[in-house]
DNA sequence: ACTAGCATCAATGTATACATTGATGTATTG
DNA sequence: CAATACATCAATGTATACATTGATGCTAGT
């Protein structure tokens, strides 16, 4: 199993200009700050301007980029502020995430969090970065649906998703995660265990000293956007 | 001031659609289930279908309506696990900002959280209850405002507008809110008292307390969906 | 009479033509 | 020479024409 497929995708040009963009963003061949005609886009993806426009605006809504009124779309720069705003968001959701989680997770949500863990550490063992990011996503993504709250979960993916845009360029320039392995690992036992409060303070605190880490990193590089 | 007025408001008929058809469903003009084809609101918004279907677009986003497929839109119903989702969500969302809020506040928030208390009073005193709902509506988003993340406001605001248009139908069938009004204003005094984790507590119980007092009402009516 | 298959149709999905508008550059005037 | 007003243009915003598709209902055959 390897999650991913948001519920959209279908067979329409819309969905397929949204699927392939999106994932061109996230991939940055098309890099923040880059500013695109609409025509570009039609011709680039071998569609008329009608389903790039519309998927344009379905990517708008999740924030990926955002139409300027009469010159075409620009890519967003996620900065600092931003990356700071987003994970204390991100933590904020995700601890009650893993405190309802102790109510509400059933073994299949469990047994995914389990399988997520284990591919994280076999990622690292191997030093596969690229791996290891994907098994991490998909480990906060299934831990959020553990929380049984759809409408928690469908927020937290989407900044989840703007969080692993902007870790492709940090993720080889800092510490080997070993610490996050344990940490998640350390996670799941505790929502077994079924103490909700401990659940959500040991997810914040884990958030939170990656948060501080990541702001050091950034700061250390002068970088503002990403 | 009365706030309102997302980003989303300039003048082209996109736009226009966006508001209209948002404003429709807000005052239950369009009822949830309710199917409408895109010619039905191009005609009844006196444009093409092109605008009306890039604003459904956003309003899907929003989560107000659903596109079916090949069956135009539906106004989507808000279920009654909606409802707790989205309070519990709330909760957890507002309470992180109340906290956050008595670090980054600036005396422009809360003046603005103040006026807003005193306008839920006054409008109680004089027993207009719409004029209360909005009162109250603004606070939640002077509130989030007030917490400097933005990420975290928008996201706030998206909810806030889902049970603002649920609570249409519920509003006149609970007692009074006189102690919603009480502990709005004791959350202020917190706010300003800089107690980050007090505030954020205080701020939880009484979300969880209105929670709780609102399934029970929608139990007692035996109500599936809003 | 009932079912399978097909023709028809209505509504969306897509392409294209057209209108609108804000920007850019030029010419004219003080 | 500088500044303003205007013409031109390029790209979006909107309307409309066309293609696609899933549903509905009819017909034919058993």
């Amino acid at each position: 199993m390897s999650a991913s497929a948001g519920p959209e995708s279908r067979g329409s040009a819309t969905d397929q200009a949204f699927v392939l963009l999106k994932r061109d963003i996230m991939d940055a061949k098309l890099q923040p700050h880059q500013q695109l005609l609409e025509s570009e886009l039609a011709k680039r993806l071998g569609m008329s301007r009608t389903p790039v426009r519309e998927a344009c605006i379905r990517l708008q809504a999740a924030g990926l980029l955002e139409i300027v009124p009469r010159h075409g779309i620009r890519i967003v720069g996620v900065s600092t502020r931003d990356m700071a705003e987003v994970y204390d968001l991100l933590g904020t959701l995700e601890s009650r995430a893993a405190e309802l989680a102790t109510e509400h997770a059933d073994t299949e949500d469990l047994a995914a969090l389990d399988d997520a863990v284990d591919r994280m550490q076999h990622a690292l063992d191997v030093d596969d970065l690229d791996a290891w990011a994907e098994a991490d996503a998909d480990f906060h993504r299934y831990l959020v649906l553990a929380s049984g709250n759809r409408h928690l979960a469908k927020t937290a993916m989407q900044y989840t998703d703007l969080v692993n845009r902007a870790r492709k360029v940090t993720l080889r320039l800092r510490e080997r995660p070993t610490k996050s392995v344990a940490d998640h690992r350390e996670l799941v036992a505790v929502i077994r265990s079924g103490d909700g409060s401990l659940a959500a303070r040991k997810h914040l605190d884990h958030r939170r000293e990656a948060a501080a880490k990541l702001t050091e990193l950034l700061d250390s590089l002068s970088v503002s956007t990403l």
